[in-house]
DNA sequence: CTAATTGCAAAGAATTTGCACTTGC
DNA sequence: GCAAGTGCAAATTCTTTGCAATTAG
């Protein structure tokens, strides 16, 4: 897994805290329910679909309505903290934003469902470059390999 | 846009026929939906939601059934003929795949929706390099630029 | 207080499925 | 003739929305 070297002059701040920064700036309210919706997604380690999501959050607060997992991972990709992604599976899955300058992509094992992140410094500038050819100014991008992953490594079987 | 060198040796062959033998290789039929969905999809240009290709099949033969239509992409997806994107906008969409062994992937303007693709013969070594390192076998690839289009190439707005 | 947020249930959108009828081989 | 394909409508699944009640600032 690909480890992001953090500087001091570039400390990560908490999402919790970007979220709170971007609620207050933007005239909206904090609540509970949005707290602990982040707080879960954050400590979930990635991929998750909303589904998921809202178990892990009703074992805390039986409570929270699906509605309110929803407009709540929205707000989260609003403010940068999660990305979207849809791996063919039929799933929206999110995944949180660690660290925005340092974006990863997936492979994807078609026969176990296994999902790898990797980090490649060619790739990211590779893709500023054909952006550019294009006339077009990147924003961000997607990239997903599928394959299938060797034997001894394809333990659990799709979900 | 990326034209494919064709020669002599790997001459291509007509999608409708790739499909006829596919249909009788698994003991299924032809019929003149199928046949009218496959020509339609094949002469549409790409990147076309099952709705967009409904109203176009329909112009030819308004009987036809969204099911059907839904039936037969999955159909040409199975024999490698079309292939499935999510571009994040909500819709699946659905391009045919003219040269499996000629890839290719989008740009999409997040202004106006515009959709372009390319080629990158360095990408497609750096994918297989990278799914080798992490011990997969590549069987494809998605990969999708997102960004702004200069100001003067971006005529359309979003759909 | 006032406006934003929530939970619920209903509404929507996209896709799949059951089934009687039709059709290709 | 029999199995596969079709069209229709109903059923699913995922996501959004309307609204009255609740809550943060």
């Amino acid at each position: 897994m690909y480890v992001r070297p953090v500087t001091d002059a570039e400390e990560e701040r908490e999402p919790l805290e970007v979220l709170r920064d971007y609620i207050a700036e933007n005239g909206l309210k904090s609540s509970r329910q949005r707290e602990l919706i982040a707080e879960v997604f954050f400590n979930a380690g990635g991929h998750l679909r909303v589904e998921e999501l809202l178990e892990r959050v009703r074992e805390q607060d039986a409570k929270i309505g699906q509605a309110t997992v929803y407009r709540t991972m929205k707000l989260l990709t609003e403010c940068g903290l999660a990305d979207v992604h849809q791996f063919g599976d039929g799933h929206t899955r999110y995944e949180p934003v660690d660290a925005p300058e340092e974006h990863h992509d997936h492979i994807i094992c078609r026969d176990c469902g296994r999902i790898v992140e990797f980090y490649n410094a060619d790739l990211e500038a590779l893709q500023d470059n054909i952006a550019k050819a294009h006339g077009f100014r990147l924003t961000s991008h997607k990239m997903e390999l599928y394959g299938r992953c060797q034997k001894e490594h394809c333990e659990h079987k799709p979900g």
